[in-house]
Formats: structure tokens, sequence, C-alpha cells
DNA sequence: AGTTTATGCTCTAGCCGTGAACAAAACCCT
DNA sequence: AGGGTTTTGTTCACGGCTAGAGCATAAACT
């Protein structure tokens, strides 16, 4: 987070504080509780709030439970507040959903596709522009978590779909529109990321890895992603296109994988892997019910993906000493299944220092959802910034200050649900 | 870094920011330059200045080279200024150095020792007990490399000399002692940390890693070290003991390690293994000069060793995507002399995106200085905060502010060289 | 109904950085 | 040599910010 330096960004730090605290707990916190946790004083989160519902963005409803004092309110997302669109693309389906401040989410779409580019992204561009329509100024940002390392600027490789270069931004139709009035660059360009990256982003914002400072979290679909998280970051890599756990070879193979190395860890963790133990048919993204189906009754191909899953995270407890293992996706399962088993095959190659004090090792507490919430997240990392809500009140149309009755009219909207 | 949210803090925050830019520069920039680098107004910047001088953290001396205008001061360390003591631990000599704000390094002993815990430690323990008394409030910490994972607290698990769990502060006779005049707690504990993660600082703030975003260290000595380096900062893992790559499988084989892992990446890189390969003895940290005679002449144990390193090189660059890998130590001399057989080993092991965008691969540009001058930035991070140069006013003796006469003292020592 | 308690609101004091005006100290040109 | 130019350091009025105190408020407790 950029420093302030001037009485002048203070103000506007302080802001981003306090709506980044609001989004963090959920909207659940009340402004006394913000208060003594931001270390502000009461008359200074005062003028912050204030100005905060003016720009539309929070909004305070009374607490529902009362202590011995004056009641407290609760700051939440302002009914016209900002949202963020997130989309998690998997091989063989999409999912659209909207969310607000504070981590509410609406699935907005779901649709499944045949795992070619023009295929999965054109109805998806078409639905995000759709909503983005619908929803006017007040969509912030668009997330999208693809299966694969993504460069910046939203080249993807998805090798096992035979995606060597795809520019998901042009397939999209998300170019970036001309200048918005302002001036400013408008966030039109879809922050387009590794579901990996965004299943250990969520995970470290409203899952297991909440607070952690070294975390280490893998995802497994039909193949094999893994990051590293730091202080509530997971680590992209230079172009943005870490996240790349699965192609160590780790195994102890030399099997080629799609992705050009040999003896790729991620070929032996996945549901193609458990495919492949069964003896089926097994890539191109397709025969997701399949392995859901070996994964429940080939309890020997099972503890040998576990095995090899263990193998792998042993080396990497080793390398990076994390405090906690996330599991995701099929890992979850694995994990539940054969854990015995992931954890015996980790142990001879676990270091004595380690052994001692070894990492926990958990669930994932999203499960599957959680590319999709950590594309959101994004969002939000990229709009709770002193730019983001600088741009926000530039872009925005004008609040109704000074005309009571428009007032009147927003609070009558306030009464009713505005499903997203 | 902590951000500033009131405007008191404000001004502490600016102090440090200024100082860390001189330091960072190696004391080379002018004032003029700090001011517009840091985006200051020109009487910010005086008031700070003034404010550090007579803290005793500053001195301006007039700059040599004009142009057009009023000439420019340069901050530089000040005379009375503070100090950081830094000691590098090897398996069969230490190295102790003082240093002072910007980078300036004053070697204070070198001594060989018989690699036994108190053999190795005790004698340093005296020697810094000594320059600590000599120096006075000037030393401002003391930072320690050692070449093994060192768990929060200074324990250190050196397997391959056989150090277990060895208490280094204690052997050092560096408890901390009773509490300060002033109250806070005195930053009388060193800061003991794996030579890897400091020869990756300093590689990070004066070396080839100088403002790269994510790079990959290697620190190859007897054995090996490996660590990610993100902002500036090595990755330490959770209990401090990260920055261990050497521990994952990558090499192929399945040779017990003496870490009680298998197959462990290490066992192929580094003084031990071009000793193995050239048919002599080793382990125990002993035998440099051997295997640096094996690296002059016995050119296929250097390839071997060198294909090792590439190996495992290509596994972290899929995994991490570093914009740079540097080589220090035996690294960087692996490098010059097998590096086609480095990179030739590599590539099959790299992802096809990887190698259509290689990172760069780059021997140290410090040298086998590197944990020695990483030590000493790792005690100057911690004393470049708002909670370090407050606690230097603290216990800092009364500046002379009043009394002329003294001042006409100062003066007179700031005239001749003052060796440190 | 009065007391207690925690919170929200308003206003003043103190601190900080900005930017303009001025002073200083060099270089450049005639 | 001397005046103009250029860049930097210094000083100060100004506006912005947060802290903190005092007061108002609204509930729970007695």
């Amino acid at each position: 987070m950029k420093i302030a330096t001037t009485s002048g960004e203070l103000r506007a730090h302080n802001r981003v504080r306090l709506l980044r605290a609001v989004h963090d707990c959920g909207a659940a916190r009340t402004r006394s509780q913000l208060t003594r946790d931001l270390g502000l004083a009461r008359g200074t989160a005062s003028v912050l709030v204030a100005g905060l519902a003016d720009d539309e963005l929070l909004h305070e409803e009374p607490a529902s439970e009362h202590a011995r004092g004056r009641p407290t309110q609760v700051p939440g997302p302002h009914p016209h507040g900002p949202l963020a669109l997130a989309a998690d693309v998997r091989e063989d389906a999409w999912e659209l959903a909207a969310c607000e401040l504070g981590g509410r989410v609406t699935v907005l779409e779901v649709r499944p596709h045949d795992g070619t580019p023009e295929g999965a992204l054109a109805p998806l561009g078409e639905a995000v522009a759709a909503h983005r329509r619908r929803l006017g100024h007040r969509v912030v940002g668009v997330g999208m978590a693809l299966p694969g390392p993504v460069r910046h600027g939203g080249l993807v490789a998805i090798t096992h779909l035979g995606w060597r270069s795809v520019n998901v931004p042009a397939l999209l139709g998300l170019h970036p529109h001309a200048a918005h009035r302002g001036g400013s660059e408008p966030p039109d360009l879809p922050i387009v990321g590794n579901d990996t990256a965004f299943a250990a982003l969520a995970e470290a914002r409203r899952g297991r890895l909440r607070g952690v400072r070294v975390g280490l979290h893998l995802h497994v679909d039909f193949d094999l992603g893994g990051v590293l998280v730091v202080d509530g970051h997971p680590l992209g890599g230079a172009g943005e296109t870490g996240a790349e756990f699965g192609h160590m070879p780790l195994g102890g193979g030399d099997r080629p994988c799609d992705c050009g190395a040999i003896g790729c860890w991620g070929m032996d963790v996945g549901a193609n892997a458990l495919l492949r133990h069964a003896g089926l048919a097994y890539g191109g993204g397709r025969g997701r019910e399949q392995a859901e189906q070996v994964l429940a009754t080939n309890e020997e191909a099972v503890a040998t993906v576990a095995r090899a899953l263990g193998r792998g995270v042993a080396a990497l407890v080793n390398a990076h000493d994390p405090e906690v293992v996330t599991l995701s996706g099929l890992g979850a399962e694995l994990w539940e299944r054969a854990g015995e088993a992931l954890l015996a095959a980790g142990e001879p190659y676990l270091m004595t220092i380690r052994r001692d004090r070894p990492p926990r090792i958990e669930g994932s507490a999203l499960g599957w959802r959680g590319a999709l919430l950590g594309a959101m997240e994004s969002v939000f990392d990229a709009f709770l910034t002193t730019e983001g809500l600088e741009l926000w009140r530039k872009n925005h149309p004008d609040q109704a200050r000074d005309t009571p009755d428009q007032q009147n009219v927003m609070h009558s909207t306030f009464e009713g649900e505005n499903p997203i």
C-alpha cells in the first residue's frame, strides 16, 4: 500500500483504510468497533463516514444488538455503491457473479461451454457487457479467473486445452473504451488472472489463510496449481504468471507434460491423473464426472494421487516453511479421503526441522468458489486505493447533496431489497 | 512499511523515508535530488534534514561537483551516527564488520574456527561485545549470517556440521540485557539469519536484484540455499526458516541428506558435490580449498554440478516466474565456467511459455560478501523505521544544541578521518 | 423516572506539508 | 570585473488533517 506523505493524502488514506476494514469484515462490525480497530478518534471517524456516505460508498444501518450505551451504527455497502463483476472460467463451464462491498455475492449466470476460446469467451463477454450496461457506473471492475498462466495484459496459455496465447480481453470484446469523462484511465480492462492465484487470494481474505503470514495454497482441478501467499498476497511472479508449482518435477517421473516440460508434478495430481490411474480416457478438460466417480469408488487411484500430492507438499514445505497449507478444489476432497496416505508419502521428504513443527494442512474453507471470490477480491483490491476512490468520485454522477427531494427518493429505495 | 494515519506520524514517516533514501543510494545523492525523488517541497526537506542533523543521524557536506546554480549539499552518515555490526559465520571461519549509514563497511576481524558451536561463537561473541563497548550507543544492532536454517529467536540447525539446535544468542553471550533507560525494548538481541536470505537481501539492495520485483537468488557454498526475493524482501517463511530451496527433490536422486529428507537437490550442487564427483572426502564443512581446485581443474565434475544446478533452476523458474536469477558464492563461479551446461540441462524442464521469455541469469554483484552485507542491511531495516528512530532519539545522549562550545568541539572531530 | 454508559457530533488546538517570496551562492557572458 | 542567470536553501503564511475535550443523545440498568 502506498504511504501518505502530505496531510492531504492522509485523508484519502484513512478513507481507504476504513472502507477496506468494512469490506474485510464483511460489513459486520459496528462503527465504534471500527473506530477502535483503526485507532481513530471518534470525531475523525465521524467525518470519514459522513464523507463516504456522501460519495455513496457506505450506508449506515442501526446495529441490531445493543449493549449498554447509545446504540451504534453498522457501516455497510451503499445501495448505489460499487460493484465488482467476477467470472470463473473453467475447462468446461463458466460462472458470472456480482459482488458488493463487504463480499455479498449474487450469481448472475452459469453456462457450460465447448472448450474453445471463442465458445467459452464470446458469450461471457456479452453477458458481462449486458450486466455492465444494466448496472452502469456502479461496476468498478471485472475480474476473471482462468485455469492457466496469464500474462500481463490477459494473454492466456492453457496448454491442456490447446489454448496457446489467447487474448482474453479481445475475445471478451472488452477492449478499453475511449477516454472516460474525467480523463483518467478507466478501469474497463478486466483483471484476468490464474484460478489458483485467485483461489489463494480468496483463501487469504475470507478463508483459512486469513491472518497467516506465509501460507501455501494448492488448487487441484484437472491439473494442479500452487502458489505462496505472503501477508495476504499471492505471489504472482514477474509477468504475473507465477502460481505454477505444478510444473516442478516433484513427482519423480519424466513423462512429457502439455506445458512443454518433462516430469511435471501436476501430471500426477488432479482429475487427469485420477482418470489415468483408473484406465480411463483423459485430457482436453473433459471427464469431470468420471473423475468424481473415480474419486468416490477407486480407492487405489485416490491413494496414488494423494501420495503424489503429499510428496510435493513435503518438498514445498521444506523450501518455504509455510504456516498453513490449504487445498482447494479436488485437493480438499483428496485430503478428506486420503489424508493419511498424503502425509505418509510426504514424511520421508521432510527435513527433520520441519517434522518437528509441521505446518497445518487444511481443506479450503471456500470449496469450489475460491477462484470466483478471489477474482472479486482482486477487483476490490484495485478499487480500494486512493486512486480507485478518486476515480469513483470523478466518474460518479453528482450526489444529491443540496436537493432534499432527491434525498427522500434515495431513502425510499433504501427500504426495499435491491437484488443485483 | 507501516502507514501514517495522523499528522504526527507523517513527520516520523518522512524522516524514515529520507534516511532510507540516503542509505539506499550509498550517500551519493544531493539534497536537491533527494527532495525531488521523494516528492517533497524544498521547505519540508529543509526542516527534515535539520532535524536529522540535530539528532546526529545525518551530516551534510558540500557536493563536490556543481552545476549552474547555488551549490547543494550531500547528506551522508554523521560521524557520531548509527552503526550496524554484522558478522558472517561460515563453516570454517567468521568475519565481523561495522557499517555506517550509506553502506560503508569496515572489516573489524576475520578468524578461522573449528566448526563446533562453542569454538565458532564464543570468540565472536567476545569480539562483538568488545566493539560494542568501544562504540557505545552508536551500535544500533548486530546482524549475523549463519549457513543453516535459523528459527525465530536464533536457534540454528546446521545439519552438515552436526549443529542440531544451537542457541546462537546464548553462545554469543548476547542475552538481552536488563531494560534500557527509556523503557522500550532495546535492540540488544542480534538479528540471526540464514546466509542465503541475507545474501539475497544484499543483492536486492545493492546488487543485481535492485529494483527487481520478483527475483530468485541461489547461494552456493558447501551446500545450496535459495530464496525468492519479492519487492526487495527475501521471503523468510513462517518461522524465518525459509530460504531452503536446496532441500526440494529437484535432483532426481534419492540419496539421504543430512537434513533428514531424501533426494535433496542441494546434495548435487555445491562444494560437497564437487568433492564427491572428484572422488575426494567431503562433509563437515571441510575442504574448501580442495573444492576450489576441483572447480579449476576437473571440468567433468564442474559440468555435472552445473547440470544439476540448471535442472533445479528450470523447475524454480517454472514455478515462480522470476525476472532475474542471481547466483552467489560458488554459484557465480559455476555460472562463469559452465553456464552453457547449466542452461542446456535446464532446457527440457522449462515450460514453453518460460522458454519464450526466460529470466536473466547473472552472477552476484557482491561476490562472497553478500551474506555479510545482507546482515548489515537487515540491521538498518530494523533501525530505519519510526520505532527505530524514536528509540535512537530516546537512548541518545543529549545533542549539543544550546552550547556553542560543544558545537565547536564537534566540528573539530569532523575534520579528521574517524576509522570505525 | 432517574442514573449509568457508550456513542455520535462539534469545535478548538496543534502539527504538518505546500508554495510563494526572498536570500544565497555559484556559473555564464560581455 | 561586474551584472545577469540559475539553482538551491530558508522563512513564513495558509489550508488541511487528526486528536481530544465537551456536550448531546439514546439506549440499558436500577
